[in-house]
Parts: C-alpha cells; structure tokens; sequence
DNA sequence: CATCATGTACCTTAATTACCCGACAAGGCG
DNA sequence: CGCCTTGTCGGGTAATTAAGGTACATGATG
C-alpha cells in the first residue's frame, strides 16, 4: 500500500477520541482518511429506507458537480447507503455490490460516480443508541493504492469511531429513559411485540382492567398517546429488544 | 502504562477483523484486551432494560463464584450494562457511574465486584444492525496498569468491531427488509410516527380506504398482524427513523 | 404520619383498527 | 396480450384501543 501503514495511524484514532467540536472531528476523520489513502468522504445521516426522511448530506472532497447532482437527483437514490444498512462492517465499493440486485437508477447513480473519477471506495453504516444510524462513503483513492481490506479496516475503525465521538458532541448528555417500573417495563416489551392488552393480561395472569391501567401509565409516563408511538420510543430508548436473538450461547461462547 | 502500547495494539484489531469462527473471535479478543491490561471480560446480548429479554451471558476469566452469583442474583440488577446503553463510547467503572444514581441492589452489585477484586474496569455497548445491541464489559486489570483513557479506546475500538465480526459470523447473509413501494414505505413511516389511518389519509390527501389497503399490504408483505409489530419491524431494520435529528448539518458540517 | 409510587381491579364510551368484500386505471414484463 | 404490481376508492363488521372515571392495599420515603 502506497499510503501509511498501522504503526502510524493509531494517533488518527486517538485524535479522533479526542476531537472536541464538529468541524475539528470532521478535519480530523478526514485527516485519517487521507493517511490511509482517500481523499474525500461523505456523510449521510440518519440513514433509513425512507430516504425522504432527514439525510443531511455533508461532503468533504467530493467535486461539488457531483454534489449538486447528488442533492438533485440521487438523493433518494443511492444504494451504496442503502446497502450499508443491512451489512455488517465496512465493505468496497462498487465490488461488493456486485450481487446485490440493482435498479435502472441505481446503476445510473453508480456510472454517474464512475464518470467522475470515482470508480471505487469504501462505505459502511455505524449505528449508535437510540436508532440513530449514520453512513460513510469514503472515495478518491490516491491513485496507486490498492483498496485491500487493511485500508477497509482502517477506515472502519476511523469512522465508526468518529460516529460515536459525533453523537456524543452533538448531544452529550441525552435525555434518559423514563423511569418505568418493572410491571409497566414489562407490559411495554408486550406491547412492543404486537401483543394486544387482552394477550397480555392472560401472559401476565392478571385482569385486562390491570393492563389497561399499566397502558395508561406507560402513555402518561413516555409523553405518547398510542401504544405505537410508546413502542418506537422504547426501542429506540433501549428499553425493549426486538429481533431474533441466540437463546443460548454458542457452543464457542463468545 | 505497564501494558503494551498502541504500536504493538494494531496486529490485534486486525486479527480480530479476520476471525473465523466465534471461538477463534473470543480468543482474540480476549488476547487483545490482555494486551491492553485486562485479563477477563463478560459479554451481555441483547442488553436492554427490560432485563429479562435474553441477556446471554458469557464470561471468560471472570472468577467461577461471581458468574454463579451473577447469574442467579444480578442477572437483572447489573447497572453497568444498562448504564452503557445510553453512553456514547466505552466508560470506565464505577468511576463513570458517580454521577448515575444507583439503587440499593445496584450499589450491591458493585461492592460485590469489589468483594471479589473487580474493583474497576472498563464498559460498552455496541449497536449493530436490526437494533443488535450488545455490551461488553472488561476487568481484571493487572495490578499496575492505570485505566487511562488510551486503554479504554483500545478496548472500545477492539470490542466494538467484534461485535460487529460476531454479528457476521452468526448470520452472513441477513434477510434485507422487504421491498416495500415508496407509498407504502411512506405510509409504514407514518404509522411508526404514531398517526392513526384518518390522520395519514389526510397527510398524504388520500381517501381513509386507500391509507386501509397500503396497511393491509404492509401488515402482509412485513409479515405482521398489528401496526405496532410494523413499526417495531421497521424500525428495526433501518425502514425508518426516530427520534430527533438535526435538519440541518452543523456549522462545523461533520 | 402523610404522601407518593406501585400493583391490582372494575366500568363506560367513543374512536380506531383489523379484516372481509368489492372495483378500476396505469404501467411493467414475459 | 394476459399477468402482476401499484395506486386509488368504496362498503361493512367485529374486535381492540384510548381515555375518562373510581377504588384499595402495599411499601417506601419524606
């Protein structure tokens, strides 16, 4: 690899721990970029399916025609953000792309960035409390590095972190869950899992009169008015789980 | 630092980022947090407050007698893990937990940690994908090492993407969300904002009918029976987005 | 000792939802 | 040219929920 190697990129990481504002985090990040060997990233955030909702777009060395086109045309397009959400870690872009089925507009959106130079790069989503997810596209490899997957990891590592520091600096001290008891916790989680008041009275053994109290004190308490609303909060607040976990470990146990 | 220094951390986050299989990932993680300093660590999956959901409970090097008491009694108590879900970053306990106000059993629970010699280490959550949340937490320090803030980003940078490694290793190739039309994705997001059907034809200038049918194509598509279970569903995988996100970037632009 | 939070239970009413049936037009695709 | 998806609209019914009220025992906490 033409750029820097590990022995030099940890004090990156370090200043990236350390950064204290926003544009001081971005120059920062970017900084370790460019050691590894990429000359530009951009950032979207929150990042969701519903690409009409929120996606600030912040970039940092990409040309600005690509940007404008990025604003007008490909916002909602994208599919290397897309994609970011349902894989786990970093990968390469376009390569890892490969097998994933594409629309008509997203090969466009993919030829567009070709056209202007940025054939390849790396992207990942980093996911942090309360449901906020975060994307990063890195690009413009300095011409003669190979993007192998030292120069991936790098770049996770960097960026991830750097999502973490961003939520901390931009709200340091969150607004904690509401301090539910543990019957109406646990009446919660039912209700986070589509479970209807009368399911939970019989799970519970207790009278539908009694859930439907604990229901009206959840609502009171998370400032919600339906058990929808109260739900995504939770989820987001980290008060219930969702998913499929392992009931048990694995036989590794990690 | 008594312990090794960052130039010699790095082959660790590699070796971490090429494990194999979940056992070959806790060993290594394992080495690296002994490299760092520590010499035991406990991973908790899925961590949220409602404690009774999961909680897996693994412990490599932490004595026989507390995991037996763990498991038993503090299984639901432990205030670290819950404390970690809303930190951004790794923490350092009990240090970072003065300012958290503790119940009695969670103060317990932290004498007994001294009682065994586990006066202090290190804590973090780690958010992956699908609202995947696990925590980690590392103790043990070999008597010497101070708990600077250089270890604790070793540990958050090391724990954090074997996290995300484990959570390739279980399941490679996750389902992606189904593919919803942008009506119905749209619909799906107001649904998960709480807005009843009468509320969402009026948003989107649609007759109450349509609004009913979209529901009825999501409920099935989803494969779901309430809107609640929806909303949890695509909440949970990045369908859409909660909570409040700044409009605009910030002036440093991040 | 008074107050508060919690857990439990019941009643009523209006709104909302889930589920059933039907219809039609536009566009993509084999 | 059919078939399927999508977007749109209607009617009807039964179950569920939201929101209001009241009540009482317990235990912690000031």
């Amino acid at each position: 690899m033409a750029s820097g190697d590990e022995t030099g990129f940890w004090p990156w990481v370090e200043a990236i721990d350390r950064a204290e504002t926003i544009s001081g985090l971005r120059d920062t990040l970017l900084a370790a970029f460019s050691y590894v060997g990429f000359t530009a990233a951009y950032f979207l955030a929150p990042v969701v399916s519903d690409a009409r909702v929120g996606r600030v777009l912040t970039n940092v060395g990409f040309p600005r025609e690509w940007e404008e086109r990025y604003r007008a045309e490909f916002y909602l397009i994208d599919p290397i953000a897309t994609h970011a959400i349902t894989r786990r870690g970093a990968f390469c872009w376009p390569d890892d792309l490969a097998e994933t089925p594409l629309k008509p507009a997203e090969r466009d959106y993919l030829a567009l960035l070709a056209d202007y130079g940025m054939e390849r790069g790396v992207g990942l989503a980093s996911f942090g409390p309360f449901a906020r997810t975060g994307f990063v596209g890195v690009g413009l490899p300095r011409s003669g590095i190979a993007i192998d997957r030292r120069s991936i990891l790098m770049v996770e590592v960097a960026a991830r972190l750097a999502h973490q520091r961003y939520l901390r600096l931009i709200d340091p001290f969150p607004n904690g869950p509401p301090s539910l008891s543990d019957r109406e916790i646990e009446v919660l989680s039912l209700i986070a899992q589509g479970k209807s008041n009368a399911v939970i009275a019989q799970l519970l053994d207790i009278s539908p009169s009694s859930v439907d109290v604990y229901v009206k004190r959840i609502f009171t308490k998370m400032g919600v008015a339906d058990r929808t609303s109260a739900s995504v909060r939770a989820l987001a607040m980290g008060l219930v789980v969702t998913g499929r976990f392992p009931k048990q470990s694995h036989s590794g146990r990690l």
